[in-house]
DNA sequence: ATTTACCGTGCTT
DNA sequence: AAGCACGGTAAAT
């Protein structure tokens, strides 16, 4: 799977950006799936259209599910074993710090899982457990970069952005 | 059982 | 530019 990192905070990587997006079915909920002309920016799960504008200020919208069907029937095709064959490039626009997070993410192996004091130990900075917490909790690709595959390492707890349930049911799915 | 310390980010003032 | 709230974990009170 490709990614291509981009450097930008929040509030910048909207600019001069046209997404394009649509809604499609996927085994635990409906996805948001959004792409720029280098790939997949953005999947929601249950996600609002509003929450996708919300992310990317500044960006140019364009509603067209015909387009984003491939990229969603791909992934759905694909998940969970295969994901790292996507032949779409995932796009991450983040901080130094969500990007390293990020691509700490991505070599997590479907059916595992890591806590986020792993990941803090893995990118060098120990100390920086909460950041990781907060970091993980902006991954834009849900799914793709499996964000949902880090765990607290008190099991119990489960904290996820798109709801507690659709994690839970994520790494159900992908359990070996 | 509550409080404290650690880190990065984004929102509010 | 400064302050505040989040988020995970261990250690001290």
């Amino acid at each position: 799977m490709k990614v291509i990192p981009h450097l930008a905070s929040r509030a910048a990587r909207g600019k001069n950006l046209t997404i394009c997006y649509g809604i499609h079915d996927f085994p635990v909920g409906k996805i948001l799936v959004a792409l720029t002309a280098e790939g997949i920016c953005w999947l929601g799960i249950n996600c609002t259209e509003a929450t996708l504008r919300d992310n990317w200020k500044g960006a140019e919208f364009v509603e067209d599910a015909k387009v984003t069907a491939r990229a969603a029937r791909e992934i759905a095709r694909r998940w969970p074993e295969k994901l790292g064959q996507l032949s779409i490039p995932v796009v991450l626009y983040g901080t130094a710090f969500q990007l390293k997070v990020w691509k700490e993410l991505l070599k997590i192996k479907s059916g595992s899982t890591v806590t986020y004091e792993q990941i803090a130990q893995k990118i060098g900075s120990p100390k920086a457990v909460r950041a990781v917490g907060s970091a993980v909790g902006k991954n834009t690709v849900s799914i793709v970069v499996p964000c949902h595959r880090v765990v607290n390492k008190a099991s119990g707890k489960v904290n996820y952005g798109w709801g507690p349930a659709v994690k839970k049911a994520l790494l159900k799915a992908e359990a070996a």
